[in-house]
DNA sequence: TTTCTTGCAAACGATTTGCACTTTG
DNA sequence: CAAAGTGCAAATCGTTTGCAAGAAA
């Protein structure tokens, strides 16, 4: 088990390396960016990480955000995910989540299931180089199946 | 193999039947968008299917052709994904795919896999009633691999 | 000082919504 | 006829883009 300060310090050396390698800044909004991406952990929406970041005050544009996030997918420290939502949603790269999502509700539980992924990863797929999955089981959640 | 006539058959006798047990109506607009959607089969954006209408003269509106295809969802006909662009696809129910999908330039490529379906499907999830399920692989088609 | 980043606001694009008009049952 | 469905256009909302101003290197 990793101790959560020091999973952050690998992942901000992760980025540092990142940056270095391809003579990109090392701004203290990307910093910022990731720290939260890590503590909402799990999954997450690019407007919860922006309101986040205003809540404590620190104040960074819409734009940064979204150009940060795909930064970090670059980096292979997110990926990124969209559901039945419209809307992007970010994870810790090294998750390993099946989604069960609510197709009435879209509320998502997440499951850890490290055999399904690494299943899905380690297949030969010509013509194709896989970096990282994700599966979605698509149904009714107790809660919408008992009021329809 | 069933041949594709009986097959949009059988699919319009479980739209009849759908529409019939929740007293909605029969119009034509329903039916076509079914017709074309089977003869899409596979994988199609609503942009999609929206223009081969309109090529072969019949018009809908864009509205009708989203309520449809979200009633089409309804009635388990159709079911509806969404992956890396903000772009809802839908595709036949029955299908079991797993999509490779490109994270720079978003093409997919679907491939079969009954057995992952099953796994996926047959397993028990508290709290959650499973209907249908996607898995994808992210990750560089040859493509945009020798391009980077 | 050069070039990369940021912030802001305007632009975009897929989807949804409101409402008058049609059509089905 | 009454209710449901359609078409159209305007409204939404997440995301992207253009560009001037600010800060890494």
């Amino acid at each position: 088990m990793i101790s959560r300060p020091t999973e952050l310090n690998l992942l901000r050396n992760q980025l540092t390396e990142f940056l270095r390698s391809r003579h990109l800044r090392k701004t203290p909004e990307r910093y910022a960016i990731l720290d939260k991406a890590v503590y909402l952990s799990a999954h997450f929406e690019v407007d919860k990480l922006y309101n986040a970041l205003e809540e404590e005050g620190y104040h960074v544009s819409r734009a940064t955000v979204y150009n940060t996030l795909e930064l970090l997918c670059e980096a292979g420290i997110l990926n990124r995910h969209i559901f039945a939502t419209n809307q992007a949603r970010y994870e810790l790269a090294r998750g390993s989540h099946l989604h069960l999502i609510c197709r009435k509700c879209g509320k998502i539980r997440e499951i850890d299931d490290p055999s399904l992924t690494s299943r899905l990863l380690t297949e030969e797929y010509p013509g194709f180089t896989p970096e990282y999955s994700s599966s979605s089981v698509y149904g009714l959640c107790d809660d919408c199946a008992s009021s329809s």
